[in-house]
DNA sequence: TCTAATTAGTTCGTATTGCTAACTGTTAGT
DNA sequence: ACTAACAGTTAGCAATACGAACTAATTAGA
């Protein structure tokens, strides 16, 4: 019956659970490490082929501005990133990985991969396709809609189970 | 080149994004509506087929006893429910729609339709029955999986734009 | 029956994030 | 030179999740 019920709630609500569910299950996977959040920022500066500036960051993972500084200021302060103001533009910082957190990316992306996959299981590789695909198709259509800005977290419990 | 990084992300990070664009695209549709949150809790009130009791709502839709405190004073500061004491259990509370709230559903439901229709736009009926199948898929996969408890939050925004 | 454990709900404090607004310093355009 | 725009910062507000401690009521067990 919570099937039932659940089938008359916004398509969203299934998202904003399963998105829950699955940050929840990273975090436990990731809880040896010293960082138990913004990884999705050290990838981003990771895999980009140029230098990254907060602003560029920012729109990547659709965070905004002060968000960003708290979020650079925490990943500084446990000293994964440094921030190196650019001589040509000195309005902008480039922020850039240490040497601590590019030792810790290839496990990041191993606990990601695991993740993915369990999350996963069941789908067939075709079925993932379409399922990747769908997602893109719907962001899409949203983004293409009128909308008020929504505020949306997530973070680890203080308490470790 | 953002797809490229993107595809490196959490895949947790495209669902946050979508559920993002989802509930702002939502909460714009209903904007004119006197209610701007928790639209979920009034659906599961209504649809569901027993009197409602806190725990039940927050088990469906994963939101902590606490949070659900302040969400249902809300709803009833602003008119939607109101709490009845349960004479055999008197530990538990009715949450029951007002009649405000109940005339006010069919423009909900239709507004939650508009948006799933606009959002899914270009699916066809075979593949979103997929993705609903997936996306059940995938939550009983994560549900089976450890994890820390993860914070969620989905506020509009207080700007009017 | 009496006591201890459990349950529904409340209250308080803490942490995080998104937002607005106002601000500094820098760059670009006219 | 003056103005507008931009990157980033700071301060403050609102919303939400969580843990912990609490009340009142119920259930389980000795």
């Amino acid at each position: 019956m919570a099937e039932n019920i659940c089938s008359f709630l916004p398509f969203g609500r299934s998202l904003a659970i399963l998105t829950k569910s699955y940050f929840g299950a990273l975090a436990k996977r990731l809880e040896h490490l010293e960082i138990e959040r913004y990884y999705s920022i050290l990838i981003i500066i990771h895999k980009s082929e140029t230098v990254c500036t907060q602003h560029y960051i920012g729109e990547q993972l659709k965070i905004d501005k002060v968000s960003m500084v708290r979020m650079i200021d925490y990943l500084i302060k446990k000293g994964f990133v440094k921030k190196i103001q650019n001589p040509n533009d000195r309005r902008e910082y480039f922020i850039e990985l240490t040497a601590k957190a590019t030792q810790l990316m290839p496990e990041l992306y191993a606990a990601i991969d695991e993740v993915n996959k369990a999350a996963l299981k069941g789908l067939t590789k075709e079925q993932q396709k379409m399922l990747y695909e769908n997602i893109a198709t719907i962001q899409s259509n949203l983004d293409s809609l009128p909308s008020e800005k929504i505020f949306i977290n997530y973070k680890t419990s203080n308490k470790k189970i």
